[in-house]
RNA sequence: GGACCGGUAGUUCAGUUGGUUAGAAUGCCGCCCUGUCACGGCGGAGGUCGCGGGUUCGAGUCCCGUCCGGUCCGCCA
C-alpha cells in the first residue's frame, strides 16, 4: 500500500502507529548523523525523521527537492513542536523508504512566497500548482462550483450540456472559430455564451435550466479578462424580472454563507442604470463608500472661469479628511486626471479646513460663498477635500468616477474582505455605434425592451429613451453577472434585427432557427448568467483572475507552457482546406 | 490598433554623469554539524546583461528597431 494516511492528517492520537506515507519532498534538513525531510501532498505537511541506518541509507542516495518518496515509519510525539502547521506534533520514525521518482531541481520554490516570476511559474504550472496558495485558491474555486450547483439543483434547476461546435453569429465579440473538414471552406464557432441554446431549451420546456459552462470570446485580454472563461448560465421560463432577482439574489447570499461564512440578510440594494451613471459615473458601482458624483452646473457655471462656463458638465466628489493633501498630492492627483486614458485638462479643488477657512485653486474666480454652496451640494464638511472636474458629459462622468475610486483606494475605502452586492436594472435597450452608423443592443439582440417602450421601437428618435428588462448583478465595482428578460414573440423579434440593421434575410440566415423556434408555443422566459471565474477571484481578493484558473493564458492570449497557439503543417491545413 | 512599465547568475533583483575583472540575496554543488522546521558554519561553481543595428577610444548604461512579459485604453452584444 503507498499509503495509509495523507500528510496532512497524522496528530498527536496517532502516536505509536505504524503508517505509510507518499508525497513530495519540500525540504531536506541535515545534521550530520540526522535528517529531517518535510514531505508535502495535496494535504498538507508532515515531517519525516530519519536517524541511524536510515539516515545512512540516506546520505548514500541521491535526493532532492521534489523527489517523489514513499516511507514506512512509526508516529512519533515531537519533542520540538511546530505550531505553524496542523501536523506539528507528531513526525515520522522512517523505518522504510523508497524514492519513487526523481525530480530536477525546479526552477523555483515551491512556497507560499515563491522567488518565481509569474511567466515562470506559467511555464511550469503543474509546479506552481503545487503551491499551498495556488492549490487554496482552486479549492475556492470547486466550493463556489459545489455551493452553485447545490442551490441550483435544490431549485429544481437542471443542467444541461450545449454544444461547443455552433454558428457563427454576427453581434458581439470576435468568435473563435473552427475550420470544418467534411464541409471545406465552412467554418464551426465556439460559443461566446450558450444564449440561444439556453433559450431553445425554454421553448422545449425545460423551464429551469443551468449550467457551468465555457465561453470563449476573441478579444484582448486583461487581467479580469481570458479568451475562454466560465459562466454559471442559467435561464428560466414563466417568470418575470422580479422572480429573477429573487432567485438569484437567493443565490448570491448562498454561496457567501456557503464559501465565506458571510450571512446577508438585509435585501440587496436596487439602483436603476440611470441612477447608478448619475451618481457613481459608471454602470457598475462600488458601494461600500460613498463620495457620490454631485454635478455643479447651476452653481458652477456663469461665474466667470472659462473652464467651467465652456464645459458641459461639471463634477465634484468630496474626499473624507483630505483638506491637508499637500500642494505635492493634488500636483500629483492633477497628472493623475490628466493621464490619456482619462483625458482631463486639469483638477480644481476646494480645501474646506478644519478652521473653517476656505482655499481653492479657483478663489480668482468663485468667493466664499460660492465655494460654501459647492461643497454644501457635495455634501463635504470641514477636514474634506473637494475635487472638481470639467468638460465633455460622457468623458468627465467617466473621469470622475475613476478619480472617485481611486480615491477609495487611497482612502482605504475598498476593504476586499467586505462585500457590496447589489442589482442595476433598467440599462437602455440600444446604444449608438459611431464606427458602424447604426444602434447595436446593450445587452444582446434577445433582450426584451420594457413592455410599455415597445411602441417606441418603431421611432428611431426614441431609441436611446427604450429601456430593456436587464439587470446586472454587481459586487464592489465590479460587474459580476448580467441577464433579462427576452424577446418571446416571433414579430417582436424580427422587429429587433430590423432595429438593428438586419435585412429579413441576414436574420433568416442567422437566426432562422431562434425565429421557426418562436412559432411554436415559447414560454415567456428570462435569465442570467454569471462571470465564474471574476465571482472566484472576488471571494479570493484577487483582482486576476489567472490566480483562479488552473492553467490560464498569458495576456497575449499564449498558453506558454503548451506554447500555443502553433502553426500546424501542411498536410493538417490541406484536409481542413485553408492552404493558402 | 494605441499608451506606459519591465527584460542583468537557475530565481528575485541592484548596478552611480558611459570607464578596471558586472554584484547581492536565494537556489545549486562539496565539506562539517543529533533536534531542525526560513536550521547553522566553511568553501565552490554559476553571466550571449532578451535579440539586431547605431553613436563612442570605450555601452548592462545613450539612440533606433525588434521580440518577450506585465498593466491599462480601444475592444469585450
Amino acid at each position: 500500500m503507498y499509503r495509509t494516511h495523507t500528510c496532512g492528517e497524522l496528530r498527536l492520537e496517532h502516536n505509536g502507529q505504524t503508517v505509510n506515507l507518499a508525497g513530495w519532498v519540500k525540504t531536506i534538513r541535515k545534521f550530520g548523523s540526522i535528517t529531517f525531510i518535510d514531505l508535502r501532498d495535496r494535504y498538507g505537511i508532515t515531517q519525516l525523521f530519519f536517524n541511524d541506518t536510515m539516515n545512512a541509507m540516506l546520505e548514500a542516495s541521491p535526493l532532492g527537492r521534489e523527489f517523489v518518496l514513499q516511507i514506512t515509519g512509526v508516529v512519533l510525539e515531537r519533542s520540538n513542536k511546530n505550531a505553524n502547521i496542523p501536523t506539528g506534533d507528531i513526525e515520522i520514525d522512517v523505518k522504510e523508504y523508497a524514492i519513487l521518482n526523481a525530480s530536477e531541481t525546479p526552477p523555483f520554490t515551491i512556497e507560499d512566497h515563491t522567488d518565481g516570476g509569474e511567466e515562470l511559474r506559467m511555464k511550469y504550472r503543474y509546479l506552481d500548482l503545487r503551491r499551498d496558495t495556488v492549490r487554496k485558491n482552486l479549492e475556492l474555486r470547486y466550493q463556489i462550483s459545489r455551493a452553485t450547483r447545490n442551490f441550483l439543483d435544490a431549485n429544481n434547476f437542471m443542467e444541461v450540456e450545449t454544444p461547443m461546435l455552433i454558428k457563427s453569429t454576427p453581434e458581439g465579440a470576435r468568435d473563435f472559430v473552427v475550420p470544418s473538414r467534411m464541409h471545406q471552406g465552412q467554418f464551426y464557432a465556439l460559443p461566446q455564451s450558450p444564449q440561444l441554446f439556453k433559450q431553445l431549451l425554454m421553448v422545449a420546456g425545460y423551464d429551469r435550466y443551468y449550467q457551468i459552462v465555457k465561453c470563449f470570446r476573441d478579444e484582448d485580454l486583461r487581467a479580469d479578462r481570458q479568451l475562454e472563461f466560465t459562466q454559471i448560465d442559467c435561464e428560466m421560463s414563466f417568470i418575470n424580472q422580479e422572480d429573477i432577482l429573487e432567485t438569484f439574489e437567493k443565490m448570491t447570499k448562498h454561496i457567501f454563507k456557503e464559501v465565506k461564512g458571510i450571512e446577508i440578510s438585509e435585501a440587496l440594494p436596487r439602483m436603476t442604470w440611470e441612477y447608478a451613471m448619475k451618481h457613481y459615473g459608471n454602470d457598475k458601482p462600488d458601494i461600500r463608500f460613498d463620495m457620490t458624483l454631485k454635478n455643479l452646473n447651476t452653481i458652477a457655471k456663469g461665474q466667470g472661469f472659462p473652464v467651467f462656463d465652456n464645459a458641459q458638465t461639471v463634477l465634484g466628489i468630496a474626499a473624507s479628511n483630505c483638506s491637508e493633501y499637500t500642494r505635492k498630492q493634488l500636483d500629483e492627483l492633477t497628472e493623475w486626471v490628466k493621464r490619456p486614458q482619462l483625458g482631463m485638462k486639469g483638477l480644481v479643488y476646494i480645501k474646506m479646513n478644519t478652521d473653517g477657512t476656505i482655499k481653492s485653486s479657483v478663489d480668482k474666480f468663485f468667493d466664499e460663498e460660492k465655494l460654501k454652496q459647492m461643497a454644501i451640494a457635495c455634501h463635504a464638511v470641514a477636514g474634506d477635500l473637494i475635487l472638481i472636474l470639467a468638460g465633455d458629459e460622457a468623458l468627465t462622468r467617466k473621469a470622475t468616477s475613476e478619480l472617485r475610486l481611486e480615491m477609495g483606494n487611497r482612502l482605504g475605502l475598498r476593504n476586499p474582505n467586505e462585500f457590496k452586492p447589489l442589482w442595476v436594472f433598467d440599462f437602455p435597450l440600444f446604444e449608438y455605434d459611431a464606427e458602424e452608423d447604426r444602434y447595436i443592443a446593450c445587452h444582446h439582440p434577445f433582450t426584451s425592451p420594457k413592455p410599455e417602450h415597445i411602441t417606441w421601437m418603431d421611432d428611431r428618435s426614441k431609441y436611446n429613451d427604450i429601456r430593456a428588462n436587464a439587470y446586472d448583478l454587481v459586487i464592489n465595482g465590479t460587474e459580476i453577472g448580467g441577464g433579462s428578460i427576452r424577446i418571446f414573440n416571433k414579430a417582436l423579434q424580427e422587429k429587433m434585427f430590423e432595429a438593428l440593421g438586419f435585412t429579413k434575410e441576414e436574420a433568416n440566415q442567422k437566426f432562422g432557427f431562434l425565429l421557426s423556434a418562436f412559432e411554436y408555443g415559447t414560454p415567456p422566459h428570462g435569465g442570467i448568467a454569471l462571470g465564474f471565474d471574476r465571482l472566484c477571484a472576488l471571494l479570493g481578493g484577487s483582482d486576476s483572475i489567472r490566480d483562479y484558473i488552473a492553467f490560464p493564458k498569458n495576456n497575449a492570449g499564449r498558453d506558454v507552457m503548451l506554447d500555443a497557439p502553433d502553426v500546424i503543417d501542411a498536410k493538417q491545413k490541406k484536409e481542413l482546406g485553408i492552404l493558402n
